[in-house]
DNA sequence: ATGATTTTGATAGAAAATGATTGAATCATG
DNA sequence: CATGATTCAATCATTTTCTATCAAAATCAT
């Protein structure tokens, strides 16, 4: 049976129920126990659940689509490298902006700071926020179902009662002509307007976002600090003159 | 039987009745009597309970009766049918406004309506919404996490870019002179500026709240219908010359 | 095929949960 | 207040589950 077969057992059963037990999962997939271990490891590392002692338990307000699998599973480790450092420049008293996206969500869990305010126009990430006791303000708009951001004239003129100590910011592609990118229009603007009303602005992104482009146009690559995970030696030179790049390594 | 689902058996037990004993778990759980003490000793240690001699006994926070409580889960099925009707309101193409608050969340699940637009500032909404495919507006503003309601400059502002066909709104009390109530200030103004952009109103309201006053004022009482599960005849006459008074019944 | 990488199953020691038992603390009753 | 009955916290041995590790099997790229 497959790694993907499971998961997708272990998902389902937990549909039905909100706690199942390890042995249960055996029966059905005929697997050994140290497998199925590994797969509810590997599915709490990606928050598709939550193990306990005796088997796993739902976490609730996920949506479980298969395809959100493969997505959200990988580069996890990197971007929570990524989210902690970045985490880590956040001072006392910070007004920040955070972006939609999973290696901005990253960072929630590494927020220690006191007296902290946040904007930010992911509204999946208000619970986690919430939850950490962090004065939290959403930024308004349309509410986008595939990427969970707010964008839109309410996104835009939201920003504007705003100012930031610092902005961190997901993008999809970075290009030394193109800049910084990302699919969606509308999601650029707010990006865009969210750096210029930013102090320091950091582009929180991955290894595999170097040389991509994307159609909409963010900002140059001057206007922002990059932290990234890694970054060849041979890529890295066509960056080095324009901006600050941080590697975070573990 | 694996620890979380002990725990959820006792939770779910504290729902219905603010004290429970010992051995009612026991006999419910299969366990012994030393497993449901280490059990009660971790829910009291996270604040979920409270251990008294012999058992434990529900939290309730400190302005909360008990009687409150119990009336807020009974209250469920009647908002669940206030949420039913109000929803049964809306027409093709409507704009409408949906408050924060558990009453106008009853309604999403009945929102069949296709080429509906809605704008809410409850983020608790939001998911119940994007999940049944409603396109969806936020407003944005401070995150009030005790009624998970957007409110603030950002709330007031954000409204003003939309104009509603109806709006649907809760509130904590409603009285003849008074008119509609709700404690929080900044809350009541978002409620209000909602009211005055839309061209039909409708207040939610479960019978518990007539004849109450909060701190903040919303608007008069002939401003709205009011939308509500019963009403005594001889407190009726006090509401019924000052507005529309629609009572659902089962 | 060949070797490298990944996945799997098994195992042993560590950690956690359980049930029983003890004596102390608390309660209800006269 | 005295008494017995209950309830409690603390402890222990036993069982279950967990983590870490390793070697066999399967998969993959060449």
């Amino acid at each position: 049976m497959l790694t993907q077969q499971r998961h997708r057992i272990i998902l389902d059963l937990l549909k039905e129920k909100s706690v199942i037990k390890i042995q249960e999962i055996i029966d059905l997939t005929n697997t050994s126990e140290s497998t199925i271990r590994r797969d509810l490891s590997q599915l709490e590392e990606s928050r598709f659940l939550k193990r306990i002692h005796g088997g796993a338990a739902r976490l609730q307000g996920k949506l479980q689509e298969p395809s959100m699998i493969e997505k959200a599973s990988i580069n996890l480790q990197e971007k929570r490298l990524i989210g902690q450092y970045a985490a880590s420049l956040i001072e006392e008293g910070d007004s920040i902006y955070l972006d939609a996206g999973s290696t901005t969500k990253e960072m929630i869990d590494f927020l220690d700071v006191k007296d902290l305010a946040v904007v930010t126009n992911g509204f999946m990430h208000l619970s986690d926020l919430l939850n950490k006791g962090i004065k939290t303000y959403l930024l308004g708009g349309y509410a986008k179902p595939s990427t969970n951001a707010l964008i839109g004239r309410g996104a835009l003129e939201g920003l504007e009662m705003y100012r930031f100590d610092k902005a961190f910011i997901g993008v999809n592609g970075i290009h030394p002509q193109s800049g910084y990118t990302t699919p969606d229009q509308e999601e650029a603007m707010v990006k865009q307007k969210a750096i210029n009303l930013s102090r320091d602005v950091f582009i929180l992104a991955d290894d595999s976002k170097f040389g991509e482009i994307s159609f909409g146009k963010i900002a140059d690559l001057n206007q922002a600090v990059i932290i990234t995970n890694k970054l060849e030696e041979d890529i890295s030179k066509h960056y080095k003159s324009k901006t600050t790049i941080k590697v975070v390594t573990s």
